[in-house]
DNA sequence: TACATGTCCGTTTTT
DNA sequence: CGGACATGTA
């Protein structure tokens, strides 16, 4: 074997090269946020490979996001040769992958059908409804049909371990759930995970096969794996154990969705003489940074004692700032990224804003669109969960599958083409008796009892037109197909002659999409199935282009793993972050703090924690009080600035100057939020009389009889004399504002 | 069968 | 507040 072509072992710490070089056998690396992980699993690899004892292609690295598995990928490549042959992607991924190479040991057709969670609710509702069952709701059936899935409960053992006519009301709909999954030839994401080990069970050829295949596997984020994962990794590393994972029990926040902590406790015992490694060593955040990360993580309830540290220990201590409103709480984040910006400092890119739930995002988008900063969204409202998108999708996996009735009856109504709810109704009852297809009862329609013969007509008509586009698949160019295909749905003139703004976006939606696959058709040779497989399989953050300069928006889940100079952690409220569900209970302290412990350590350079008294959520208006995790923060290990949680007395003791400045905050409920937004734009600067505040805000369209239309950046007041900072196409200018004579054009909301 | 109107509901985080 | 669903009517 060559030499290594770049050192790969070249700047490692001791304690990542120990990893680096452990030999064979399991082995747990307990790595801090921002200890350099990816670094070692990349280095691992290239190791095992420049050693001789593997091929990149017998490695299999599990990753969270299939974006970090390209990166993975990437590295590996840069150090050992052939390093991106490596197999690299999510578990869902790759047990596809695998599930599509063994699916007669499975008991499927090779073209089955990936349920998203979608498809999956609507299986569980049609169920429910099949079985007139309306005690309980489809998402809360669906998810404990999912729980049982993960921990890998079958439907028999499930009925007979009920309790309660809940349990068996559930043990049946799982039961009915997954007959009617398999005659559909379709698998849910929990499947993707169960089948391959049922596999491995009932076939030992199959899983020697894979386990001679992989004989090197790593996992990454092991924390965030559940039961059937450890099984599955267990399963295939076999006897030989060659079992690297990588994992921080600070990090897990997934146990909502099965994840097992307690995986990395367990795996010393499961793994006998499994070598565990700490990395505790911090490369990416300052020592300011880290003290606050840790003083909030470590009042966890269960936890393992650690603590990271950095040579970084001159760093900018963090600011925790409070607002009156949601909305000041949005200007203010906002204004600090264009103050930043507009020095050249920072670039957009360099800022991250993170938040508990996804339905925060909208007016941070609305602000930043209204000064027309780029940004992303890391997930929200994805593009592909459109209703219009969604229907097309289904189109297609229909045409794919013309077994998959859940997308049949997703579908025959959108467009209306006269085909109702009676109809449906009795196609179903045939197919039910006849053991086929809904696809089969609409070209056999004739055959179907009451109905008459435009009914008949109807569907003989709609089952000959999917046959056509199965047909047409199979010759056009992808893209052209796609194309056609919507046209001739009748989906778009409906859409046209709905005519309303709406319906506008919805078509632009569906040209998005086309070209979408257009592209996809062009780079890769997978066909519209690998276009559906990388559509329901990509993660939020595979979506994610890092390459262009735009302020990032996402949850804190998402932010997992990720890194930005400068990040802010806002909607730090009772209630939010810790979040509560209906019955104002926190239902995992430990995991919402551990959520806190991830969004705080994304953070290089600067952190900023915000909080906004007063907030609108469902249409209302709530008063809030301050997280607890800012509560706990010690005084020396924060700045705080604007209104401040604490009562009067305590204050005086901690920052006088920004109680001074940011005017009395216990009142600020009280306050109308015109003036609140002026004395929140003052903050830490002088105090300021709310009269005395310009016509001109903040995000405001502006018109200069030279430059023409900008949007106002930013407002100064220094003394008598107020200068405003306006973004024109042109670049940033800034004026004193009396001279200027700015014209509003038309405000910011 | 299709559409309009009213009502109810949930509303974390995601592969 | 917005979407999904139910109900009533053309």
């Amino acid at each position: 074997m060559s030499s290594y072509h770049i050192d790969p072992l070249k700047g490692l710490n001791g304690q990542q090269l120990q990893a680096v070089e452990a030999t064979e056998g399991a082995v747990l690396v307990l790595a801090g946020a921002g200890s350099g992980k990816t670094r070692v699993l990349a280095h691992r690899i290239a190791h095992i490979i420049q050693k001789g004892d593997a091929k990149p292609w017998q490695i299999l690295a599990v990753t969270f996001t299939n974006k970090a598995a390209n990166e993975l990928r990437e590295r590996v490549a840069a150090i050992a040769p052939d390093g991106n042959q490596v197999a690299a992607g999510t578990f869902h991924s790759m047990m596809l992958r695998l599930l599509r190479r063994e699916h007669k040991a499975a008991g499927f057709p090779q073209d089955f059908t990936v349920f998203d969670s979608d498809d999956s609710k609507r299986l569980v509702k049609i169920i429910l409804n099949e079985m007139n069952e309306d005690r309980f709701r489809p998402n809360y059936v669906h998810s404990a049909i999912s729980r049982l899935k993960n921990d890998f409960i079958p439907p028999d053992q499930c009925a007979e371990e009920a309790q309660t006519p809940r349990d068996t009301m559930i043990a049946n709909v799982y039961k009915e759930y997954q007959e009617k999954i398999a005659r559909f030839a379709a698998m849910d994401f929990d499947d993707l995970l169960s089948r391959p080990i049922e596999v491995f069970r009932n076939h030992p050829m199959v899983l020697n096969f894979w386990s001679n295949r992989w004989r090197y596997i790593l996992v990454d984020e092991f924390q965030d794996t559940n039961r059937v994962q450890f099984e599955l990794v267990q399963t295939i590393a076999g006897p030989r154990g060659n079992l690297f994972v990588v994992g921080d029990d600070d990090q897990s926040i997934y146990s909502w969705r099965g994840a097992r902590v307690e995986n990395i406790f367990q795996f010393k015992e499961k793994f006998d003489g499994a070598q565990i490694f700490r990395l505790e060593r911090n490369y990416r955040s300052t020592q300011p940074i880290l003290d606050l990360a840790h003083s909030v993580v470590s009042n966890s309830i269960q936890r393992e004692a650690k603590k990271l540290w950095t040579e970084r220990t001159d760093g900018k201590k963090p600011t925790a700032i409070g607002l009156t409103t949601d909305i000041d709480e949005v200007r203010e984040v906002v204004d600090r990224i264009a103050r930043e910006v507009m020095s050249g400092k920072r670039s957009y890119k360099d800022f991250a804003i993170l938040y508990r739930t996804n339905d925060q995002s909208q007016l941070f988008e609305d602000a930043l669109r209204a000064r027309r900063f780029p940004y992303q969204v890391i997930g929200a409202l994805k593009f592909l969960d459109r209703k219009e998108i969604r229907d097309i999708l289904g189109y297609w996996k229909l045409i794919l599958n013309p077994r998959d009735d859940v997308a049949l009856r997703r579908i025959v109504k959108e467009p209306p083409r006269g085909i109702g709810d009676t109809t449906i109704d009795k196609l179903v009852k045939w197919a039910r008796e006849n053991d086929s297809s809904l696809t089969e009862a609409l070209s056999k329609a004739h055959q179907v009892p009451g109905l008459n013969s435009r009914a008949v007509n109807t569907c003989r008509k709609f089952g000959a037109e999917l046959e056509k586009w199965r047909e047409g698949l199979k010759e056009k160019d992808l893209g052209v197909w796609a194309q056609q295909m919507i046209e001739e749905t009748g989906y778009l003139e409906r859409l046209e002659k709905e005519g309303s703004f709406e319906a506008e976006g919805r078509i632009g939606n569906l040209e998005r999409l086309v070209s979408s696959i257009t592209a996809h058709a062009e780079e890769n040779d997978t066909g519209l199935r690998g276009y559906l497989e990388e559509v329901t399989l990509a993660t939020d953050v595979d979506r994610m282009d890092d390459s262009a300069d735009s302020v990032f928006l996402m949850t804190l889940h998402a932010s997992k793993g990720l890194e930005f100079p400068i990040v802010f952690v806002t909607g730090l409220e009772a209630g939010l972050f810790p979040l509560e569900n209906q019955e104002q209970q926190v239902e995992n302290m430990d995991e919402e703090r551990r959520l806190f412990y991830v969004g705080v350590t994304r953070a290089e350079d600067e952190l900023f924690l915000t909080y906004a008294k007063q907030r609108r959520r469902w249409g209302q208006t709530r008063y809030t009080t301050v997280s607890n995790f800012l509560r706990e923060i010690p005084k020396e290990s924060v700045n705080w600035e604007g209104l401040h949680p604490y009562s009067e007395n305590q204050v005086r003791t901690m920052s006088l100057d920004m109680f001074q400045s940011g005017g009395g905050w216990d009142s600020s409920t009280r306050n109308t939020s015109a003036s609140n937004s002026a004395s929140i734009r003052a903050t830490g600067r002088a105090r300021v009389n709310p009269d005395d505040i310009p016509a001109i805000h903040v995000g405001d369209l502006v018109e200069h009889e030279r430059y023409g239309q900008g949007i106002v950046a930013t407002l100064t007041r220094f003394r008598e004399t107020h200068k405003v900072t306006v973004q024109f196409d042109h670049g940033f200018q800034t004026f004193v504002q009396d001279k200027a004579r700015l014209q509003p054009v038309k405000k910011f909301k």
